[in-house]
DNA sequence: CGTATACAAATTGTATACATTATTTTCTAC
DNA sequence: GTAGAAAATAATGTATACAATTTGTATACG
């Protein structure tokens, strides 16, 4: 392995839950199994807190990025935003070999749900949405953009149940959803492509407020909506 | 110097153009420059990278970001929608020790306008608005919001004209403007805060425009809003 | 029995030497 | 004299050794 091709296994780990959100980094372990000497391996480490994969403290190491509760609540918040904005942009400045290749991509998550590989499934979509990302070509959002596309991909990966049939539905549901906004890019239509992922985030709120309950106390006091 | 104060230095040449956009970072010559190794100072550049200060190209070496034309019209189209959010946010976040430090640098500002040192004053106007971006505590949206600060500091800085009388009451609106956000923070008025951002941003777009001309083709094509 | 302190182990941080890749210069062929 | 190739130079990338910091453990003391 090269150190790019560590980078990206590792990307996919943190991704797929391989690597659990908190869970300890050790520079020596890792470039034992990684074969490499310790000195890339930081490097490695460090571009991927850059991205948010991963948080360093200073003397005390790498840890993967962690899933607190806020940050359900900031990513509740701030996704349908971003979202929005990055697939307007795409479809205004998607290049004709991008199309191409969100094209392989989607046919690759179909393959995933057909198999039936939830690792796959949830890698395979999350690429489907980080290519967007790069055909909207806006360097500021996409920083925050690809943090949300990270713990979309955790939290998605933490609450689908394979044998829920109701679940399956909705997977097929974004599939087609797919489907229509890469016609969407292809038209260049923007307002098109917005309707759209406000319907897949819709899709995929619901899915993940079903299991999320914001606050546990919930309960014992009167529902407020704060 | 340690290496906390090293990397806060180079950011500051950065912001202040010290380090001009695009210019080479040499590792030797910056490693004896401020009397650290070479592995240190590799690893501050990275870290300058994961927050969009540099740009590392393997086996190239690091250079100071560019600023193209491409990303003077992405961050005009993009600086508003980021702004706003985070202006909301940190109106209903902010805790009051922050309060109290963005009064301590609002004052640093003040004596920068008055001193006239135009680099002091795009620094701690900087470090207000990146307070701002902590107040909102929003993990999502922060990597964007700073990637904006750095050009719109290095923006100002380009096309500063401290003779300018003009620009000398821009600066003192701009000044009063701050004092009005520290009063809706405190508040705790997301609104107005949001207000306080667009009126903050016409008046800083308003200035940059009148240098920067975004499409040179403009002029022949219809003025349309796309 | 709980707490504090001193020592030991493990982990991260830094410096230096060496390897690899780019770039520049120089030489040769045409 | 120019174009291309080869060598020399300079840069970045990696490995290893050592230093500093943190964490764990044992023991002494209240």
């Amino acid at each position: 392995m090269d150190k790019q091709e560590i980078y990206d296994d590792l990307k996919k780990r943190i991704l797929t839950l391989q690597l659990e959100p908190g869970a300890a980094l050790d520079e020596a372990s890792l470039s034992q199994a990684y074969s490499i000497s310790r000195t890339p391996l930081r490097e490695i480490l460090r571009a991927l807190a850059g991205e948010g994969y991963v948080e360093i403290v200073s003397n005390r190491g790498a840890h993967v990025a962690p899933m607190s509760h806020k940050v359900l609540r900031d990513f509740f918040q701030t996704a349908p935003m971003l979202y929005s904005a990055i697939g307007r942009l795409a479809a205004h400045n998607a290049r004709p070999a991008q199309i191409d290749e969100m094209r392989a991509v989607q046919a690759r998550f179909r393959q995933a749900i057909e198999g039936g590989s939830s690792e796959d499934m949830v890698y395979w979509n999350q690429r489907f949405h980080a290519l967007m990302g790069e055909m909207a070509d806006n360097p500021y959002l996409r920083p925050s953009y690809d943090r949300l596309l990270i713990d979309h991909a955790r939290i998605s990966q933490t609450f689908y149940r394979p044998r829920d049939k109701d679940m399956q539905q909705r997977t097929l549901d974004a599939l087609a959803q797919h489907d229509y906004m890469i016609a969407a890019i292809e038209a260049g239509d923007g307002q098109r492509m917005v309707d759209l992922i406000v319907e897949h985030w819709e899709l995929s709120r619901d899915l993940l407020e079903y299991f999320v309950k914001p606050d546990p106390l919930a309960f014992e006091l009167p529902a407020v909506n704060s």
